[in-house]
DNA sequence: ATAATAGTGTCTGTAAGACATTATATA
DNA sequence: TATATAATGTCTTACAGACACTATTAT
């Protein structure tokens, strides 16, 4: 905030990139977008683009939210994940990236975007093997770890479920992101104690079996006690936190 | 990642904002400048400066860390926090800022910067009382929380510890950072069982009392189990997790 | 001895993991 | 009826809070 103007560059922009993260058929998925221009021509990349004039980072991460899937914006649970400045992250020059992360119920089907991209949901682990653009994967794996500690410590994974859903239904959020399975019982127990975490609405689903009550979203945004993962064994390690995202906090 | 350039900006820059901790006397406390020019002149801010050419954010951090505590770097707990974009945020134009925290051991004195600046270490409760420049308010109460929320779900508190220390110097880390009182024989049993949190060194430091076993920095970075504050009264309300950094976690 | 600080042990309540059992629907 | 899914209950273990008690130094 106080450095001699000379040391100022002269071609630099800030963009942001989105990390949005759904659940479908037990799975989790992130929208990745096949890049239309060059750089990285016909690659995979996340959806993101410039920062406008006046705008608010948040805004643009909403607006590009809103181009990308289509669904009225405010609904969605969004984030800024954190930032990413390597000088040589985007060969066209000096980009500073904003990453968001963005939890969505399951959405209708992909979507195409406003530029000329096409837009597909993928599994994680499809994702994660794939060669994105830039330093996507690096911020992609970020994301999922902070999604990953966000379902421990906040209410965030009611924001994968669709108004109203069943225990059952947010259960399968956790195992989809988390990739374990849980046990049914304890976890009911657990989202049901915690204090305005989920309510019911008092309707039921019918499926086969016994019918299932349904609930909407609590007022909650934070879990107590939070709802940890196996006992830390790959947590414990030699992690850096300040990399690896807020396993704990952060963003 | 894919607008047309017409709605790029001309005048943009990017900058990092430090919030740099420490415990003295039992105070958190964090370190304040004086600004020596306009905007904001003879205002108290964070410390931080312009991003180079062909630097790294972090880079930039580690740098502008080094000038305001004239100590060794990589000594230091450096992360990033998060991103301040909002476009009325320094009245010179578009000045995108990367804030980031510091936890540093008790440092010598207010060490005058490298920039016709004072600086000077200011009490938590002082600097939130106090009326700071840009948004400075805004990244400091976001940085506190952070802290606070990383000393339960990491090893971060001993980052303000000098080597050796003894487990009453971090307990008042914690009493320092949560503005709580601790009881002592818990908190000694939580952090002596938690795997890798600390190690012994085998020396003893005399004062007047017996004499307390000293301590060194063990390799874990993540708590397991968590060392949580209060059932969580004043978490478990209608904050927004995303705005409130990570007080699970993430950030 | 007394004061001061460090460290241990015990009791109790809460919550989690494992898993048996009951409830209510469809085919 | 058999089958499938939802929901409750029980047993055990781990750990946190409260707090009594012991240990080792300086004065």
């Amino acid at each position: 905030m106080a450095t001699n103007s000379t040391t100022r560059h002269a071609a630099l922009s800030v963009a942001v990139d989105l990390v949005i993260f759904t659940v479908r058929d037990g799975t989790l998925q992130v929208l990745l977008i096949e890049r239309g221009k060059d750089p990285f021509r016909g690659m995979s990349a996340l959806p993101g683009g410039y920062v406008r004039e006046g705008e608010t980072l948040d805004h643009a991460a909403r607006r590009e939210l809103a181009e990308e899937t289509s669904v009225s914006s405010p609904q969605l649970h969004l984030e800024q994940l954190r930032a990413y400045g390597d000088p040589a992250r985007d060969p066209r020059g000096r980009v500073i990236s904003i990453a968001y992360l963005a939890l969505c119920p399951g959405l209708p089907e992909p979507v195409a975007g406003t530029d000329a991209h096409a837009a597909r949901w993928a599994g994680i682990h499809d994702a994660a093997a794939t060669t994105l653009a830039f330093d996507h994967a690096a911020i992609l794996n970020d994301a999922l770890e902070q999604a990953r500690s966000r379902l421990e410590y906040t209410t965030g994974a009611a924001a994968f479920c669709a108004e109203p859903f069943t225990v059952t239904d947010l259960r399968l959020v956790y195992e989809a992101v988390w990739g374990l399975p849980l046990d049914p019982s304890n976890f009911r127990r657990k989202v049901t104690r915690a204090a305005s975490f989920i309510e019911p609405t008092g309707g039921r689903r019918l499926h086969f079996g016994r019918p299932a009550a349904l609930y909407r979203r609590g007022p909650a945004q934070f879990l107590s006690p939070p709802l940890l993962r196996a006992p830390d064994i790959t947590r414990s390690g030699s992690d850096d936190p300040a990399t690896a995202q807020n396993r704990p906090a952060s963003g």
